[in-house]
RNA sequence: GGAGACUUGUCCGAGUGGUCGAAGGAGCACGCCUGGAAAGUGUGUAUAGGGGUAACUCUAUCAAGGGUUCGAAUCCCUUAGUCUCCGCCA
């Protein structure tokens, strides 16, 4: 959530990158300073008011006490007066913080300076390519093609059990999961990352924290009865942890890495986009966050973009790494680099990574700061990456790496996951 | 699921209607003491917001929300969490 007072001192600025990232209507800026304004007025008034009751409380128990019980009588008359008045103003006071509220909570993180200007994912930015696209045979087949012959995830059993986009994974396919995850995990900690399991449902105020809700809830599952929602990310219960904390500079940075499963309900997803592991609603991933200090968390975003980037040249896959133009980053990000890795049977890019800096925009809603030199209390920096999400890293696995003897898994997995290939 | 006890500041802990933002202690910070340290000792030590150039001042906050009252940490209601006992259960 942006911040009231940098939108009343910067109007112009906020309109301009609004409209980088494509947000339709830019008067709600306007329309924001001025019930800001309305609200500041209302409260000084309010507080005042206020004041006035509680000094009048404070002499009838004077009074009281010294027995002059008239006195005390006549000054209540005078304080149900004020009491009138308050009422009503404290009604419009409260009216005008919830519109504040409501319109504050929809405007869109603003993006850094870096940004592409753009509006679809034609207009990202290649910022590096690596690895080597591999020349597969003429009878090289798509990943879900390669799960049935070696009989590793069986989406049919899945959508039985569940619904389709629920996968079944199966004897080598269930453990190639777990050998990822472990890896994964361990990749994490040795850069100083600090494991967590953490619940795979929060509650409203940890979906709101981190940007889920109001809007989005529709991408959520929701356990109605309770008023649970289940994770789509590791990112909403790992950022919560500190939600309302106040950390020691001294304990900067946090790192954080988890493995969860992940839900979404990926409502109008349809076609080839979903074939096979490309799109599933409940898939496994392991991600990073950090919490930093304001001033370097872009060069905090370069360290985790080049650690996720060692990540995949380990599994020898091609990859690239794209900016996201203004339109195409998600709601609460300031700067977003997507790595995709290339799946050469289905001759596509697919996503396996974002890595964001949010700046100060989760960190307003969920209240996360520090101590600065003035004993200042301020807003940290939150950033998160996947490292990594798992299926369509298993996709490009399979497809790329298939040939007569089987699928050959890269060196770094041949001891997680107990063999040098599935066959 | 049933019954009960509880939830106060960074922590422990007092406080059952009137200068209580809250005693006392611990911790922490700074100073004194010391050759140095410990001990001792003095001072300070919440968060958010409004107004003010500033000193400062006002408002809110004793789990959360609502109510009673001129006045609530204190009384009432609702919700959440912790603990104990019973039931069920991996």
């Amino acid at each position: 959530m942006l911040q009231i007072n940098y939108i009343r001192q910067n109007a112009a600025l906020v309109k301009e990158k609004l409209a980088i990232k494509h947000f339709s209507d830019v008067s709600v800026v306007d329309r924001l300073i001025q019930t800001d304004e309305q609200v500041r007025k209302l409260k000084t008034e309010t507080e005042n008011l206020q004041a006035s009751i509680n000094a009048a409380s404070k002499e009838i128990g004077m009074f009281m006490g010294k027995g002059e019980k008239e006195k005390a009588e006549a000054m209540k008359q005078e304080v149900a007066q004020h009491k009138n008045n308050m009422q009503l103003m404290s009604q419009q006071l409260s009216a005008a913080e919830t519109s504040l509220q409501d319109e504050l909570v929809k405007l869109p993180n603003l993006p850094h300076t870096s940004v592409p200007l753009g509006k679809t994912p034609e207009d990202n930015v290649v910022v590096r390519e690596g690895g080597v696209k591999p020349t597969l045979s003429a009878n090289a087949v798509p990943h879900w093609d390669l799960i049935k012959k070696y009989d590793i995830v069986d989406f049919e059993t899945g959508a039985k059990i569940t619904g389709s986009g629920f996968p079944l994974y199966k004897g080598k396919g269930a453990k190639l999961q777990r050998a990822l995850i472990q890896y994964f995990l361990d990749y994490n900690t040795d850069a100083g990352y600090t494991e967590y399991l953490p619940p795979l449902m929060v509650n409203e105020a940890s979906a709101y924290g981190t940007g889920q809700l109001p809007d989005k809830e529709g991408q959520m599952y929701h356990a109605t009865a309770d008023n649970f929602f289940l994770i789509p990310t590791a990112e909403v219960p790992l950022t919560n942890i500190y939600r309302d904390e106040i950390i020691k500079e001294t304990e900067l940075p946090v790192k954080m890495t988890g493995y969860t499963p992940c839900f979404r309900r990926e409502a109008g997803s349809f076609g080839s986009d979903v074939r096979g592991l490309n799109r599933v609603h409940q898939f496994d991933k392991v991600e990073i966050v950090q919490l930093v200090h304001p001033d370097n968390s872009y060069a905090v975003l370069d360290t985790m973009v080049a650690h996720v980037e060692k990540l995949l040249q380990s599994l020898e896959l091609p990859y690239r790494i794209l900016r996201l133009c203004g339109g195409d980053m998600s709601f609460a990000s300031a700067l977003t680099f997507d790595f995709e890795v290339y799946s050469a049977a289905q001759q596509k890019w697919l996503e396996v990574s974002s890595v964001s800096n949010f700046e100060t925009f989760q960190t307003n809603r969920m209240k996360i700061r520090y101590k600065d030199g003035d004993n200042k209390t301020q807003l940290l920096h939150s950033l998160n990456g996947s490292s990594l999400a798992l299926p369509r890293i298993v996709a490009c696995l399979l497809e790329n790496n298939q040939g007569e003897q089987g699928i050959a898994l890269p060196n770094i997995l041949h001891t997680y996951f107990g063999a040098a290939s599935i066959h």
